[in-house]
DNA sequence: CGGATGTTTGACTTTGATCAATGGAAGTGG
DNA sequence: CCACTTCCATTGATCAAAGTCAAACATCCG
């Protein structure tokens, strides 16, 4: 079928993954540290290069005039930052780290030359842009169609599903777990509310007890309910999340059906004149 | 720089599009036409294949299990649709044409096989994935960020970036009217309101002498208001669009700063120990 | 003409924003 | 170790933007 969809065995996809991401690394200047909380680029700055993430957290952020502010992504390792604005002089997102970061800077006139953008490379980098790609999808359904509550059930969610266990780590199946690498007024930049808001949600779920907080970690509680609350299905694991991550899944979305369409017989379609 | 930015001349240009897209209606099966106003496919459906549109308009949308509805993308003539969806065995998406439609469906697999994935098709393919994502971040800042007046006014200003002149027709300057491809109702989904708010405001711009209504057209009245209003930078034309839109946009986006910051030194980044 | 589809308008309700005060935790410097 | 600041989270009172409901109106089309 692919370049990576095709291998199932996961030595030697992780093998693969890693061949890619070494082809990335030497494509590299010097990796950089950067230290948390700060301004890695500025909208409409000229863009400098890519990515790639090796440790900590950074978001992708777009500013308002009036200061109002919009979190787009979130980036976590692996990712590569700003495949995006592929094609773009100047960045149309501001990007700033959340903790102790360490990326890889890919100039973009590289990346694109013949010599490493091999079919597989080119496979796994669209496999990339299509994970951003549902990410984004997704957040706008959630801020666009859901009301506050589910909102933040919706973000505790993909968190969970974007969860990494780090190198191999195997993820226990009751972990519920997860890192939130937000404070409310980011949370609230993520998701379309104010500060205000997310903390009288968060205290309310918490007092239902959907969830337990303990600082930047929660534990889910009631995973099923909340799963139920905003028809959450989980992602299939693309690229190198494919790894250690495929058992648990599989299962669970043949169940899940949801609002997914009993689907009768799908659209007229003929054959064209042309 | 890169297979499609390092040509300049039109003629050039669009023959590389040419040549892209030619390769990509080889790899496809015939073309089908779809009536206006069809599902072609469902949500959780298992997934047929990429389309390559020829002509119409189509969308893509989210379904809520209470039958809310979020419009994810609006699809255009020379748009690749389901991108996103690569390596997801079920669509994430529902896909709806709008109008009459021809697109050219193309199998993820043939897509992805070495001999298709040159290094110039994969270039074609990452700025198109880069596209859209860039409109997907924009409508979720539109859609978290903004209140219903400059939501509608975004969108207007969006479809006006994103108008197609046809095969080669060049945009007359001061041409102002759009093609509105959505009802109200549409158009709320999209925007994350509901019809009765669209309609509410659109009748208050058109009051205020922003917009003249003309059925499904629109003609733009105070285009420099409706841009400071929502803070509006026209993206760089990247991949097919880059053709006959050079000129007009170049010389605007070097003026308008907006939101755009001054750049302080971005970031200390010191080289990383690893 | 009748029916389907889409738009407009008004009355009323609700969610989340705004404003403002309080409290707690972490870090800093004396 | 203790003031002091800063950043964040919490809570309550009030307000406004957009949602909901319902009815009327417009358009299109067979």
């Amino acid at each position: 079928m692919s370049y990576l969809s095709d291998i199932n065995g996961h030595d030697v996809h992780v093998c693969v993954m890693e061949a890619v991401k070494s082809t990335l690394k030497r494509c590299a200047s010097q990796p950089v540290t950067v230290a948390a909380r700060r301004e890695v680029q500025y909208q409409g700055e000229v863009r400098k290069s890519l990515y790639l993430v090796e440790s900590g957290y950074l978001h992708s952020y777009c500013l308002l005039p009036d200061g109002r502010r919009q979190i787009t992504q979130l980036h976590q390792p692996g990712d590569i930052i700003g495949l995006g604005d592929l094609g773009q002089s100047r960045a149309t997102c501001a990007l700033r780290s959340l903790r102790d970061c360490v990326v890889y800077p890919v100039a973009e006139s590289l990346l694109m030359s013949p010599s490493i953008l091999s079919p597989g490379m080119a496979a796994f980098l669209l496999y990339k842009a299509a994970d951003t790609q549902t990410t984004l999808s997704r957040t706008l359904v959630a801020v666009g169609r859901m009301d506050a509550r589910q909102r933040l059930i919706w973000l505790m969610l993909m968190l969970r599903d974007r969860r990494q266990g780090g190198a191999g780590a195997q993820p226990v199946p009751g972990d519920d777990m997860i890192d939130m690498p937000f404070n409310q007024s980011e949370i609230g930049d993520l998701l379309g509310l104010t500060n205000v808001s997310v903390s009288k949600v968060l205290c309310q779920l918490a007092e239902d007890g959907f969830i337990e907080r303990r600082g930047c970690r929660i534990r889910l509680r009631r995973l099923a309910d909340m799963q139920r609350a905003v028809d959450h299905v989980s992602p299939e694991p693309t690229a190198d999340r494919a790894g250690p991550f495929v058992a648990p899944w599989g299962a669970r979305r043949a169940q899940t059906a949801g609002s997914q369409r009993p689907a009768q017989p799908p659209a007229d379609m003929k054959p064209a004149a042309s």
